[in-house]
DNA sequence: AAGTGGTCTAGACCACTGT
DNA sequence: CAGTGGTCTAGACCACTTT
């Protein structure tokens, strides 16, 4: 995977990912104190100093100078200014993701996605899958998403139990554009029950076209419950 | 060395980020290094370093290993969620742009507004304002918000009539940063009223935090009918 | 060879928290 | 009071790029 070793304060911030992804810390857990990790693993403390302020600023956990480091209630947020594979994102929170493919299929061109994936004339099917990814077994994101066949021609045949559909496309098609547009919507009854959502609960729809080599790679509708997703973002003027 | 109310890195990162500002430093030039960093503003490597390593986390410089640290190029594409004031937002898409003062206030601070406009202890009151924005003679937003006292004293005299708390903050309060989470809700009943929405319509909900002369300036609750509001964005990978 | 950023150490002082 | 995180220093070694 990676000839090289990783720095020090990257096999902390491991270290400390794969005990709260065992479960042995749960959210709330009192986590090493800089000073102990500076015994137990043999760095200095400015190293576990920077692998818990880095997990502090990604949000897995929570610090307050003269208390103690926890491990931050988890909250799911995706950066709006990024594309990033959910299944990355979660890991990155120390969850395990998990998805579930309910459609994978090729299906005559419908209005929505002929129309945002610039499809010719010619063009008369597309590729239509719908997955279920989980976060720590709760339901976090329906992709609903509709891919160009002159982009990803086998796109069918992936293993979507080994990779998601993020991570296919970006080996298949260089990435080049991303648009998208977020909204608040009460998502229909197929949805919001794969998302496990009750009557008339809100969801977060983002909707994400992405560009390569050109032309419209892919289409996706992008689910969440509203109650437990949240963008976020921030920038210095 | 340290009575300064700014950690030193801070320091050096206003210091890059003042003359960057002012066009001295612009788009692709040197950047200084560490060591000269360590000579010009006398501080360790390590504390130049902090700063420069976060400027090129959001961003606004570029560094390259043996080469040495550039200011990065502006992107082409917008941030998908720009700070913009809604009145310009509603003008520029050929509206008439109202809105209604409904709450304006010194209130105790409560745990919310407390914790993240980051109160001391010292601190007991806010302001508080809710204001109904109308695009078109229809509610697009409803802004409650809540301000430090210390950043704008005279925020309950200004004339909302004429002006947007918006504006009024960028007049008073030089704008540093940004930080926000958009959410999906099903608003409490008031808000709802306000944006003349049914039962269990969603609603898309932007809490934003504004800082300003290294302070927290504000907290607001941007409501948005989820039917008629949408954020768009897009960039170039 | 000289300069750069990336990392790491072993100390240090501080403000704050809990007991 | 002892423990915590936040910050800071003055060194150090490394891989890398440019001269």
């Amino acid at each position: 995977m990676n000839a090289a070793p990783q720095p020090l304060y990257e096999q902390v911030k491991a270290y400390v990912l794969s005990r709260i992804r065992s479960g042995e810390w749960a959210p709330g857990a009192r986590v090493p104190s800089e000073h102990e990790l500076t015994r137990e693993l043999q760095v200095s403390r400015m190293t576990a100093n920077r692998a818990l302020s880095e997990l502090m600023r990604v949000g897995v956990l929570s610090r307050v100078a003269g208390v103690g480091t926890f491990v931050a209630d988890f909250k799911a947020a995706g950066h709006p200014l990024q594309i990033r594979n959910i299944a990355e994102e979660i890991g990155s929170r120390g969850h395990v993701h998990r998805s579930e493919v309910v459609v994978l299929e090729r299906i005559e061109a419908t209005a929505g996605p002929r129309e945002r994936l610039a499809l010719r004339r010619e063009d008369r099917h597309v590729f239509h899958s719908v997955l279920v990814h989980y976060e720590a077994d709760k339901p976090l994101q329906v992709e609903d998403r509709y891919v160009n066949p002159r982009i990803a021609p086998d796109y069918l045949s992936v293993p979507f139990a080994r990779m998601t559909p993020y991570e296919y496309l970006m080996e298949v098609a260089p990435l080049q554009r991303v648009e998208h547009t977020v909204r608040a919507v009460v998502p229909e009854r197929a949805i919001a029950a794969l998302l496990e959502l009750g009557r008339d609960e809100p969801s977060l729809l983002i909707e994400r076209v992405t560009f390569s080599r050109g032309e419209r790679a892919s289409y996706a509708l992008l689910y969440h419950p509203g109650s437990r997703f949240e963008l976020k973002g921030g920038f210095d003027a």
